[in-house]
RNA sequence: CGGGAUGUGGCUCAGCCCGGUUAGAGUGCUCGUCUGGGGGGCGAGAGGUCGCGGGUUCAAAUCCCGCCAUCCCGACCA
């Protein structure tokens, strides 16, 4: 690890980068687009996951897998669907290689074209919807609670680590309802969870709310989402949640029998969030001395590392460390005892605390005479002599504390860099000088959004749920609003 | 796909304009030693087809041509 970093300040996307990095969450890989994930990284994202699958679980949903190929025709069925992924969709022609008769290496075998190319999933609607077909017949069969974690490869031209890449892992619930209102009901319900998940377990406060048409998923009927606020002031979808109407139904012909015997279109939810969570966290709550995690994500929430001189001294203090560990662990801390022999404290010390480990122990020789620890916030940077007496209740509370003041710091800071604007000129003005969220007046059409995107670059990030209502004038054309919606400039 | 840049030990880069010792530095790595409460000191050592191909020249990392790759800025996107 080096010791060089980019400060927020200098240098805010290098910053992002140094710390996905160098504190090896993941990094690029010899495929253009395509990260690795490393093993730090990813016991993020597991914890991420074993949170977001119980809590589908709880909510009465279950876990399939479908396929990752997709036949081209079945893209081609919704409308709007295709148009929205046509432009970035890998498509595989060939399903053999051959020896070059040149001596180059392996070519394609050109004998071996598919009949009907295959399309790398983008997002499964089109191949859970065909299935689906096969397993509704009556109103009995519905609901279908179905979600799947896989990976989907969205060919991007320009990448970025965990927010942007052409291949990322993702979890995608594909529910279908024999009425309208169970199906808005579900999509409504996932938000709530996701929004559970982004405040409680990332500490990551979120705006929820719905899309325009212009943001909208490519054949939803809606788009809910929630969207959190980066320390750039850039705005961050975090998770998406979809009423689908009958819209795949119709393209994949999926009828149910109702109860009072009329064949009737199923309806559809779908709803996802992605490895791009990770980048989330990272530019939530991150300083310029590295990743910061809260505790409820921590694949470690506290590192004990020994100071000692002698062989005797590391017998001893390691005896001791390693008591406080099972004790800790006792109560359900995880906790990692960082023994190594090959590593001096100090670089430990500036490890762990780049690697975003909540609490620090450490502990040497001063300390076992004392029956005292010496305890480190990676949030506060904070430092405290504590007795080892009750340590285990001592820490838990101060993992708590952690996990709360990570939340109430991003909320404050959301609500510093939250503005209304009435203006074009104040509108643009804000988003020059400090970003952050602009309630503005909108005229609801399609050509205004875009013409805003086009002279400043800022998006609608949602029209919030329960949005107040209030007259008001377009900020471009001046005509009549009865809301403020959510303009940012966004990831 | 437009505009700009860069390819030199594992990593970050200097050297290139103005061709000429054995191609350097920092960091990382290995060994030894003193160390150890915030990224250690000293000593020794390993590690390079200078992106690839061609050309000019007595001589090319350096000049010329072609190719490839990567990065940054724009349009698209979770």
């Amino acid at each position: 690890m080096s010791k060089e970093h980019a400060t927020r300040e200098e240098n805010y996307a290098q910053w992002y980068n140094d710390i996905v990095i160098k504190a090896d969450l993941a990094e690029n890989s010899a495929v253009r687009g395509c990260m690795v994930i490393k093993p730090y990284g990813f016991a993020i994202w597991e914890k991420m996951q074993a949170a977001l699958d119980k809590m589908f679980k709880d909510t009465g949903h279950v876990n399939a897998y479908f396929p990752m190929f997709i036949p081209k025709s079945f893209l081609s069925k919704e409308a709007a669907h295709v148009e929205g992924f046509a432009k970035e969709c890998a498509v595989i022609t060939h399903y053999r290689l051959k020896n070059d008769p040149q001596g180059n290496g392996v070519v394609v075998d050109p004998e071996a074209r598919l009949e009907e190319e295959l399309i790398v999933r983008p997002t499964s609607e089109t191949i859970i919807w065909n299935t689906y077909k096969g397993w509704i017949q009556s109103y009995r069969d519905l609901p279908i609670l179905v979600n799947q974690w896989a990976n989907v490869v969205r060919w991007e031209m320009r990448t970025r680590l965990f927010l942007r890449t052409a291949e990322f892992l993702w979890q995608e619930g594909h529910t279908a309802h024999a009425s309208k209102e169970e199906a808005e009901e579900e999509a409504r319900r996932m938000l709530d969870v996701y929004t559970d998940f982004a405040e409680n377990y990332m500490a990551m406060p979120v705006l929820r709310g719905v899309k325009t048409e212009n943001e909208r998923f490519a054949g939803a009927e809606d788009t809910y989402c929630i969207e959190a606020m980066m320390q750039d002031g850039k705005a961050l979808q975090a998770g998406t949640s979809h009423f689908l109407g009958q819209n795949f139904a119709r393209a994949f012909d999926v009828k149910f029998t109702s109860r009072e015997g009329r064949q009737e279109l199923v309806w559809a939810t779908s709803w996802g969030v992605s490895t791009r969570l990770m980048g989330a966290l990272v530019m939530t709550h991150s300083d310029d001395k590295g990743l910061v995690i809260p505790p409820k994500l921590a694949p470690f929430q506290v590192v004990i590392v020994p100071i000692y001189k002698s062989e005797a001294e590391f017998e001893a203090v390691c005896t001791s460390g390693k008591k406080i560990k099972s004790a800790l662990e006792n109560v359900g801390i995880r906790v990692k005892l960082d023994d190594r022999d090959t590593h001096k404290p100090g670089y430990k010390f500036a490890e762990h605390e780049f690697r975003g480990v909540p609490l620090r122990i450490a502990i040497g020789p001063r300390d076992l005479e004392n029956g005292t620890v010496e305890v480190a916030r990676r949030d506060t940077l904070e430092k405290f002599s504590f007795q080892q007496t009750d340590l285990a209740t001592k820490l838990q509370h101060l993992l708590d504390q952690i996990q709360e003041n990570l939340f109430t710091k991003a909320l404050q800071f959301r609500e510093t860099h939250t503005f209304k604007a009435d203006t074009l000129e104040e509108f643009t003005r804000i988003l020059d000088e400090q970003g952050g969220f602009v309630y503005a007046h909108w005229d609801g059409t399609v050509e205004t959004e875009q013409k805003i995107k086009e002279m400043t670059k800022a998006t609608i990030r949602c029209i919030p749920l329960n949005n107040p209502m209030e007259q008001g004038n377009c900020i471009l054309t001046g005509k009549p609003s009865s809301q403020r919606v959510v303009f940012a400039r966004a990831y």
